[in-house]
DNA sequence: AATGTGTTGTTTATTTAATAACAATTATTA
DNA sequence: TAATAATTGTTATTAAATAAACAACACATT
């Protein structure tokens, strides 16, 4: 199992790659991807090493099968099916954004409280009203839910998304939530990101007008 | 300057402190703070501790005086004022998010290339066209901005956001952006975080049938 | 009054991540 | 051929973040 920053950054490298549409080169070095990200041609390397993977010296990586590599060892063998709670702009905003493009993550159906939004199409999904969650993980074996929500909801519907049998949730709503361990939560919080930058930008200038 | 992790959860901490309803309770525990978080109450005790408030022996933190404390170590004196560059689903979901509640930071104007959406209105906020990006930020002396455009242009609009003066960058597009080191820059990439759940929720799977 | 319980604040240790250092290798040039 | 330059892969070091350890204290109970 890999360092969480490694797997974070081979992600990137590897849509930054696909990005990479000089074609006349079919090898990269490592200080060309560390240029591309704003990180250390070292910390490339080392990540490229802890996957296994190795270069050649006057070539540097050979871009295809970089991108097949970490496709290796980010990928599942089969696609994994994801759903989306709340049909917002936000959870609009996601499944807009997955499904435009080929993935390993598919989401299937979208959720939503508000009867008006039930049976409405996005990209080609279905929401449905969130009294069929149950079933409808029944039948699709999702094992991915993006919370994109209510707050107040956001609880009830973890827990009622693991007894169902889901295995990652992607938590866009800004509370924490309660969880078993053997369940992966990755948060994603606008708030917090927004008052840490307002924090950094606050005390750099601070620092830039010597008043520290 | 603090470090980033204790930022974060000082934003977190007070979050949670605005919603903890109980109103019994003027004093909270390290415990039972931690445990809404679900972290060690080691890591809050030490954050508290960084931030020079402290609480008491047998009462704990006293919770209004906490949340102040920590108003005063993030927010700004003057309200910060943003901009959202994008108004597809994903800028319309920030800009309600952000202007539904009150905070130190204000958005106070979208921008846009489809003229459709230009001077429509969300939230109380005004659709410009990207064209009169410098002559409103001139106006209005934003200091952050929210990226939620197409990656193609990122790059581009970014470099005219530092010309005109602005100190950080929330960037929710999903390639790496390239500013001068003086301006903070937050990624927060979607598809990053969801590969990164599909990863880890593949090898915990491994992990439970003994394949590894 | 002595003992026990539960808490804070702070120091120390551990773990994780990032950076630096450098030997080994290949091609190029003098 | 010998020296030079550029690059990889890996080990060693430093830094950052988290967790553990524990003294000091306040109150309750015996």
């Amino acid at each position: 199992m890999l360092p969480e920053k490694t797997i974070e950054r081979l992600s990137l490298y590897r849509r930054v790659l696909l990005n990479y549409n000089d074609k006349n080169k079919s090898h990269i070095f490592s200080h060309e991807l560390a240029a591309l990200l704003h990180i250390t041609p070292v910390q490339v390397r080392r990540d490229i090493m802890l996957m296994g993977y190795t270069g050649t010296l006057k070539k540097g990586y050979d871009i295809k099968e970089l991108i097949e590599k970490i496709g290796n060892i980010l990928d599942a063998d089969k696609k994994y099916n994801a759903i989306v709670i709340g049909m917002g702009h936000l959870g609009k905003a996601i499944t807009n954004y997955f499904n435009s493009k080929r993935s390993k993550i598919d989401i299937i159906a979208a959720f939503e409280n508000d009867s008006s939004k039930v049976d409405t199409m996005i990209s080609g999904i279905k929401t449905y009203h969130i009294d069929s969650l149950e079933m409808i993980l029944d039948e699709t074996h999702a094992t991915i839910a993006i919370l994109a929500l209510s707050p107040k909801e956001a609880q009830e519907i973890a827990e009622r998304l693991v007894n169902t049998g889901i295995k990652g949730i992607l938590n866009f709503t800004s509370i924490p939530l309660n969880v078993p361990s053997d369940i992966f939560l990755e948060n994603y919080d606008m708030v917090t990101s927004m008052e840490k930058l307002a924090y950094f930008v606050k005390e750099n200038s601070k620092v830039q007008n010597n008043l520290v």
